[in-house]
Order: structure tokens, then C-alpha cells, then sequence
DNA sequence: CATCGATGTTGAG
DNA sequence: TCAACCTCGATGG
């Protein structure tokens, strides 16, 4: 489900609270067990995202290759800071820590203790107007990010079937339904990378876009597909395809080597621009160039979100055709006839 | 409560 | 080209 804004933002929760710290990793729906065991009881050491795949290091040279696929998610819970801007436009704050746990509050070298759970204490807050309430936020990552139902105790008892549970002195990753999740050497991840196209937020800078205009106008393909090709690009998805497509007013079936060269640029630089927005702020915008009450329309409501995604029928938000949508390579793509002649 | 569809990828045919 | 993967919110009865 994720497209490559959420996977960064993935990311950079492991990198706040993870890397440093010593993991206790299990597969609690056992399916990877052999996995858990090569990482467990060893330090996270870096956390990365290349397009819609993370790579999680550890001390021991070996990595932890995640896609979450369709309907991957990691559920996060315990010493761990939301990002109030989205949990706010998710009307859901509940029990959010907002405590500001600094970057280095883990002790390396300490481990957390899956068998035993304890109950946690508020700490430094009074407890008496919450009793009966959760005190251990739980936040669920994947496309969109909100709190979950909360917990008492830490770590809190896995939901569903958890593929792998990573566990610190004080927070908690529950990793499901993942398309992919391996323990990889450095060559094997290096190989894995060698085969995704440029991603604006790993590879900032004109090699990329140079790279990405060099593939695009030598194919016959059109682009439509080639934007949804990870070899050619990385992280972009159905809805980010669909909107780039019109926001750079570009028929979708247009064959890539037809596409002039200035819009192909542009088509990397609004990618660019839009992997940013949405990794700041959390979800998709992608109709930053709406007024202030309509942007405020936009983060309320997702239907509200989009210029064309998902709104087929519907009238063109800029000239009041009816959207097209057309099955493309087994993905629903959505487009305006007028705008995008 | 059953059914459907989804922001993705892989591998079989 | 299509099913499988395996999850869950939206939808309908």
C-alpha cells in the first residue's frame, strides 16, 4: 500500500527509535523464525529506505529487507513520538507520548525483555484523570499513519499475525503481512539496490534526473508505465502516477521517447517535490497548489484529496470533464481527457 | 456478517 | 495476463 513517502517516514522512525539500541527479534506467527534468530539479541546500526524498500542494518554486517506490498504495516508502540501535525489531521491525539524523546535515549547494549511484561508508569505525569486508559501509545504505519487502540502494559501483546517483532528496552516494531521480508548480506542488499531507478530523497541532484530523462526518452513504453517502474523510478505508486501525470498536463499513454525532454525534467522534479511534502507531512499532497481552506478540505478528507485518483466519473476539478479510468497493466489508472489530451 | 477492493510485486503460464 | 500473497476499511444486506 505504502508509496515511498510513507516507507521514509518508516524509516526515520527506526532511525529515532531503534538504531543504537540492542533488538530482541522474534517471529511471533513464526513464519520467520530462522530470520528473527540471525538478528536477534544484536545492535540496529542504520535504517534506510530506496524507493518502497527498507533496509534495516545490524551490528553483525546483516540486513533486514522489507516491502511491505500491498498491505504491509509496522505497528509501533511504547517509548515512541507521533507526528502531531498527522495524528491532529487524523483527529485521534489519545495518548500520544509527547514527551520529546531525544534522538540518543536508548542505551546500546541493553535488551529488551520479551518475556516479561511490566506495567508502565506514566512518568512525570499525574495518573488520576487516566485511569483505565491506555498508557502505552501504539502507532500503525503503512499508507496512513494513526494511532492504534493503545496498551497497559510494554510491550504490549502482538495483534494479528506478526511476521517479526522487534523489541527494545523501550519500544516495540510489529511487522505484517509484508510482500517481502529477508535477512540479506551487504552484496545481496547492494544488488537489490542496483536494480531500483533513482529515488529523489536517496540520490538528491542532476545524475539522477539526468539518469531518469536518459531511460524515459528511449522507451516506446508509455508513460504511464514507465512511471510506475521501479527500475526506471522509485516510489511512486498508483496515486502518485496519476497525479504527476496530470499535474504535468501529460496524456498517459504518450510513448516516453515522445515526451519532450523539459516535461520529462519537470515530471522528476514534481516528484521530487511531492516525496518531500509527503514525507513531511506525513500523507500524499499532492494539490499543494490549492488555497488554504481548500488544503484544509484536502487534509480532512481523503476523498477530498486528489486532483484525479480514484475520482473516475467524477468532474475535473480544473475543467469539468468527467475523469477516465482505464485498467493499465492490472492497475487502475485514472486521468482527465481534456487537461491531458 | 459477508464481500469487495486497494496506495504492490512476483512468478507461473 | 493473471492468480497469489494475506490485511483491513468500506460497503451492502
Amino acid at each position: 500500500m505504502p508509496e515511498g513517502h510513507s516507507v521514509h517516514r518508516i524509516a526515520r522512525q527506526f532511525r529515532l527509535h531503534f538504531v543504537g539500541k540492542r533488538v530482541s527479534a522474534s517471529s511471533p506467527q513464526g513464519r520467520f523464525a530462522a530470520g528473527a534468530a540471525e538478528l536477534d539479541g544484536h545492535v540496529m546500526t542504520d535504517a534506510r529506505a530506496v524507493g518502497k524498500q527498507m533496509f534495516l542494518e545490524f551490528d553483525h554486517e546483516r540486513w533486514l529487507r522489507v516491502h511491505l506490498g500491498m498491505y504491509g504495516a509496522w505497528d509501533f508502540a511504547g517509548d515512541i513520538t507521533a507526528d502531531a501535525t498527522v495524528l491532529a489531521a487524523n483527529g485521534r491525539m489519545g495518548q500520544t507520548n509527547q514527551k520529546g524523546t531525544p534522538e540518543q535515549s536508548g542505551t546500546p547494549g541493553e535488551l529488551g525483555t520479551p518475556g516479561q511484561p511490566v506495567t508502565v508508569d506514566a512518568a512525570g505525569e499525574d495518573s488520576l484523570h487516566s485511569i483505565g486508559a491506555p498508557r502505552v501509545a501504539r502507532l500503525r504505519m503503512a499508507e496512513q499513519e494513526k494511532l492504534g487502540p493503545g496498551a497497559d502494559t510494554f510491550p504490549p501483546e502482538p495483534i494479528g499475525a506478526v511476521r517479526v517483532r522487534l523489541l527494545t528496552h523501550d519500544t516495540v516494531a510489529d511487522l505484517r503481512g509484508p510482500t517481502a521480508c529477508e535477512v540479506l548480506g551487504a552484496e545481496e542488499v547492494q544488488a537489490v539496490i542496483a536494480r531500483l531507478g533513482p529515488d529523489p530523497l536517496v540520490d538528491p541532484g542532476k545524475r539522477s534526473e539526468d539518469r531518469f530523462v536518459e531511460v524515459v526518452r528511449k522507451k516506446p513504453t508509455p508513460i504511464g508505465l514507465l512511471l510506475m517502474d521501479q527500475s526506471v523510478v522509485s516510489g511512486i505508486g498508483n496515486v502518485y502516477r496519476a497525479e504527476l501525470l496530470f499535474r504535468a498536463h501529460l496524456n498517459p499513454h504518450t510513448p516516453g521517447r515522445d515526451v519532450p525532454e523539459e516535461t520529462v525534467r519537470a515530471l522528476w522534479r514534481d516528484w521530487s517535490k511531492l516525496l518531500k511534502l509527503g514525507v513531511q507531512h506525513g500523507q500524499m499532497m499532492t494539490m499543494d497548489r490549492l488555497g488554504a481552506k481548500q488544503k484544509a478540505a484536502a487534509l480532512a478528507h481523503r476523498e477530498d484529496r486528489h486532483w484525479v485518483y480514484h475520482r473516475a466519473g467524477l468532474p475535473c476539478r480544473v475543467c469539468g470533464t468527467p475523469i477516465a479510468v482505464e485498467m493499465a497493466a492490472g492497475r487502475k489508472l485514472y486521468w482527465c481527457p481534456k487537461d491531458q489530451a
